[in-house]
DNA sequence: TTTACTCACTAATAATCATTAGTTTTGATG
DNA sequence: CATCAAAACTAATGATTATTAGTGAGTAAA
C-alpha cells in the first residue's frame, strides 16, 4: 500500500498543498483533475479525501495563505515610519522574494482565484482591493509630499503589482539573474524609469 | 429552428470567435463547455460543429490572430527609423489601445494560450519569444547610444509587458479613465518612472 | 494479544464533457 | 413551385469527472 512521504518539517495537509499548487500551476485548477493530484503523490484518488473536503477546498487554501501574507507584510509597511520611496522598494522586494520561494502558490493564487466558489471569490477580492487600496495611499502619499510625480496613483499601482507578477516563468528554470539583481532592476526600473 | 445572427460586417466564423473569447475569458478554456458556447448563441450545442472544426481549434485562432497582430506590429516598428523612445513609446500604445478594443481575445490569448495543443503551443511561444527579442532589441539599442540607462534589458521588457497587460479588468466595466490617460500615465511610468 | 485509529484500497454513482451520426428544417436560387 | 445546400435539430457514444460507500491493511497504544 502507497503511503503519502511526510518529510520531518511538513505536514501531510502541506505536502498536499504543494503538489496541488504544482499542478495547478502547470495544467490550470479546471484542467487539473484529482487523479492526477493522487497519482503525483502515489496515492489512489479516493485516498486523498481522507485528507481533504474536496478539490475545491484545496484552491482556496492555496489563494489564501498567499493573500494572507501578502496583507500581512502590507500591514507592516502602513505601520512602519519608513518614506514612501522605501515603502515602495519594500513591497518590490517582497513581492520579487516571495515569488521566488513560493512560486507555484503565488502563480496560482495570481491565475487561478477567479475558479473560487462565490463565497469565497468576493472574500479573496475585498482583500485583494484592500491591498491596491493601502499601495494607492502611498503612492498618493508621495505625491503629495511632492517626491513622486503628478501620476495617476490607481494606474502606477497596477503597472508595479502587474509589472512585478510578470517575472513568473522566466526566473523559474534558468537562474540567468539572482534574486537581488532581479529586485534590483525591479526597483530601479519602476522607480526611477529607463531615460537617462 | 434558432439561427445564429450574422451582422453584416462579420462572417460566422467571426461571430463565434467573438463568443468565445467572452466565454473562454470568463470561465476559462477548460472549464468553459461547447453547450455553453452555443448556448450563447441560441443554438444547440453540435450544430455548431457545422461550423467550427473543434473546441481547440478556436482557441488556436484567437491566440494566433492576438500574436499575428502584435508580430505585425513589430515589424513596422523594428523597421521604422524612429528612436528607442519613439519604439518603446509606440509599443506601449498599441498594447493599450490593443487591450482596449479586442479586450476578451488579448486576454485569452495572455492567459490560455498554456492549453493550446502541443505542436500550435510551441509555435505561439517561438513567436512570443521573436517578439520579445526584437523589444529586449530596442532596449538594449537606447543602452548602447546612451539614451536608456544601464538596466537588464531582458527584465525590463518583461516588466513593461507585463504592466501594459496588467491593465486587464480595471478598465474594463468602470471607464474611470480614457484610453489616452491609460497611454500616457504607462508611458510616463514605465519610460520616466515616478520619482520627481 | 486485543483495541482502536489512520489511511489506503476497490467499486460504484451520477454528472458532464466533446464529439459523431443521422435527420429535418430553412432559405435562397432555378 | 421544385431543388439543393446550409445549418439546425435529436439521440447517442464513450470518456472523464469529483465524490461517496464500504472494506481491509498497517500501526501504535492498552
Amino acid at each position: 500500500m502507497a503511503k503519502i512521504i511526510v518529510q520531518k518539517d511538513g505536514s501531510k495537509k502541506e505536502i498536499i498543498l504543494t503538489h496541488a499548487a504544482e499542478l495547478f500551476r502547470k495544467k490550470g485548477f479546471a484542467a487539473a483533475s484529482v487523479r492526477e493530484l493522487a497519482e503525483s503523490m502515489g496515492i489512489e484518488a479516493p485516498s486523498l479525501y481522507n485528507h481533504i473536503g474536496s478539490k475545491s477546498e484545496l484552491l482556496q487554501e492555496i489563494c489564501f495563505e498567499v493573500a494572507t501574507d501578502y496583507t500581512a507584510h502590507m500591514d507592516e509597511i502602513v505601520q512602519s515610519d519608513f518614506s514612501p520611496i522605501e515603502k515602495i522598494t519594500d513591497i518590490i522586494r517582497f513581492h520579487v522574494r516571495k515569488l521566488s520561494t513560493d512560486f507555484d502558490k503565488v502563480f496560482v493564487s495570481e491565475h487561478e482565484w477567479k475558479r473560487l466558489p462565490q463565497t469565497y471569490l468576493q472574500q479573496f477580492l475585498a482583500q485583494r482591493k484592500a491591498y491596491e487600496k493601502s499601495m494607492i495611499a502611498i503612492v498618493q502619499d508621495g505625491i503629495d509630499k511632492k517626491i513622486f510625480s503628478n501620476v495617476l496613483p490607481s494606474i502606477v499601482v497596477l503597472a508595479i503589482l502587474s509589472a512585478v507578477r510578470g517575472l513568473e516563468l522566466r526566473q523559474r528554470h534558468k537562474n540567468e539573474f539572482s534574486i537581488e539583481q532581479l529586485e534590483d532592476t525591479m526597483i530601479q526600473h519602476l522607480l526611477h524609469g529607463i531615460i537617462k
